[in-house]
DNA sequence: GGGGATTCGGAAACCGGTGTCATCGTTTGC
DNA sequence: GCAAACGATGACACCGGTTTCCGAATCCCC
């Protein structure tokens, strides 16, 4: 009876070592998979952990280790479906191991930001934390991690970091892609609505959208071009100047949907139909894009493997730059793109 | 010299402990706000603590108190707006404490949720978790966390539990004021596109819109009700037999959104326009709701109200019963409800 | 078979807090 | 004036792991 626990007692190390009649020591190896470690040792104590179902505890090995097994989630985002989406990824790819997933918001705007994260990541001494974008563009954010030896990877749309610490959406690419369908459809006179000048992930869409016009020989003067900052209401306004321009652009490629959606709205109340007069794509595949009418061509990124990537580099630090750093986005093809109307090559 | 600490080590409590002049033990109660303490004792103590930044170590207190302060949020949500604000809401009320929140998806139709909950919540020592809907309406997972002793706190649409483990939004009145909306406009014929019968909220929903029905004395019969399971496929399917109704309906109530949007789909492949020849009404307010064309009127949990609710009911359980539980939706008028073309009243 | 290197395992300290209980000085009660 | 009660504080064990240090056992080689 001295062997036995009290009910609703989880088993201790000390457990294990007692009934395997072993150090605690010689458990810790066990579990810390140490390479000096009899292999007879090694099997008897691992059969007691399976008979105890003995799992060790992330507080005290947190407290020893002065490293917590969690990975922070740093995120300042307006696309909730992609953070979610990342979510998911992250934690498929670390359902069998320890670690757990601590999310935290970050401010942008707040002077207290680097404070903020600070105190947080020196408090919950993470393991590591993952970024996304927009915030995943400061700099100051990754040297702060840096100094602080706190694990990091860093999402977004440029070359950020190196490859140990970043997975990268080639966006300029896929805009590239998305501009070569339009042509591919007869599109000739393509407008195109940017993000706000401060993100990469704006910078880097529309150098896509300058690229490959220019790859076409084709016009993209700036009577073609409008910007919005990544919200309904200015890819609303966006659309509106570029639908007054003559001739009237057969197409618009706006750089993320909640704008596609705002031009989609302001073509609809100048009476323009969408698809028939007026191509659209958008970039994202939020579930706005395919919940509107007409369903929106649009880019998505393969945000559950950017996710696990993600995870999986930061967990394993000395691989990771086996894991791919360079993601291509796809081209969700749907009803908000035909031919243009009249003169369709 | 002996007093100072290396570099980059933060302060323990050993430290203030010695230079304040008095043992860990006090620094302790201190920290702990015990009431038994010397006035002149507690200030001195706190003077050190605050010059020398003095932050108590989390994962060491986890240990001793055999309790993390963490906070769980278990959801498994096909609304992910939802999900992330209910976030924001928590993480504005912790804020200024030292708990963090750490999220967790479960799979509702995985046979071994239970017990994949179960170790989670023994591994990571949980303070409590928030329980978001539609797994919160799950009994056997609130009866695991009262057998582990972990706190909880229900997120619904219904008398779930008891008012300290549960914030509660009246969907069914919510419903009633949307049909009261819409009588007001002049609609007699309405619709029910109800959710599925396995949801609480769905039930409650329905409940809602057959009560205010009756109090108008409205004819609702079987065929002016169709059922959908939350997805724009099934929003679409219901509305298209609603819509060969004869006589048609003139406005429809769509248990959410997403559904809501399928039905305007459903109504501009038969040209019917919304809101002009039928009107339309969502609920739970997601991006889509406002990103449409018609933008939909839907209703609006004030879930960063309930969120805060939830967060403080779980973190002071002594006053859980004083945070309030029961929420009221606001109804957010848009543009595809108005009255009916014919005899508007 | 002996000496030295190598491997293995145990005792004890440690990570940084909290709980239990004893102690000390003071006040109260009679 | 002395015992009992009480308030404030401290000594020490403990939470459950990891690490350091060291001694013992094994192995290798000559």
């Amino acid at each position: 009876m001295a062997g036995e626990r009290k009910r609703d007692q989880q088993p201790t190390i000390n457990d294990v070592a007692r009934i395997a009649g072993v150090s605690k020591k010689t458990v810790s190896r066990v579990i810390n998979r140490s390479p000096l470690l009899n292999k007879d040792t090694r099997e008897r104590v691992e059969s007691v952990i399976a008979r105890l179902a003995y799992v060790p505890n992330p507080q005290a090995r947190a407290l020893a280790l002065r490293r917590n097994f969690l990975i922070g989630l740093l995120h300042d985002n307006p696309n909730a479906q992609m953070v979610l989406s990342f979510q998911e990824g992250v934690l498929e790819a670390i359902r069998e191991t320890e670690f757990a997933l601590i999310v935290r918001p970050v401010d942008r705007h707040s002077p207290s930001m680097l404070d903020d994260v600070r105190t947080f990541l020196e408090r919950q001494r993470l393991f590591g934390v993952l970024i996304l974008p927009p915030i995943s563009e400061n700099d100051e954010l990754a040297e702060l991690c840096r100094e602080l030896g706190c694990g990091y990877v860093r999402m977004g749309s440029a070359k950020l970091d190196d490859d140990a610490h970043l997975v990268e959406s080639n966006d300029r690419q896929a805009v590239g892609n998305a501009i070569d369908y339009l042509v591919e459809q007869g599109h000739r006179r393509i407008a195109l609505i940017a993000g706000p000048d401060g993100f990469r992930s704006a910078q880097e869409r529309r150098k896509g959208f300058h690229e490959a016009m220019a790859r076409h020989q084709l016009d993209c003067g700036p009577e073609l071009v409008a910007q919005g900052n990544y919200t309904f209401e200015t890819g609303l306004a966006a659309a509106e100047r570029l639908l007054e321009v003559s001739p009237r652009p057969t197409a618009i490629f706006a750089s993320n949907d909640e704008m596609a959606a705002g031009a989609l709205h302001a073509a609809r109340q100048r009476e323009i139909d969408v698809p028939r007069d007026l191509s659209l794509v958008g970039f994202d595949d939020t579930a706005i894009a395919a919940h509107i009418w007409p369903p929106m061509t649009t880019v998505r990124w393969p945000i559950l493997s950017m996710a696990r990537s993600a995870a999986l580099k930061l967990i394993y630090p000395a691989e990771a730059e086996k894991q791919p750093s360079k993601f291509l986005s796809d081209l969700v093809r749907r009803a908000s793109v035909t031919s243009p109307s009249g003169k369709s090559g």
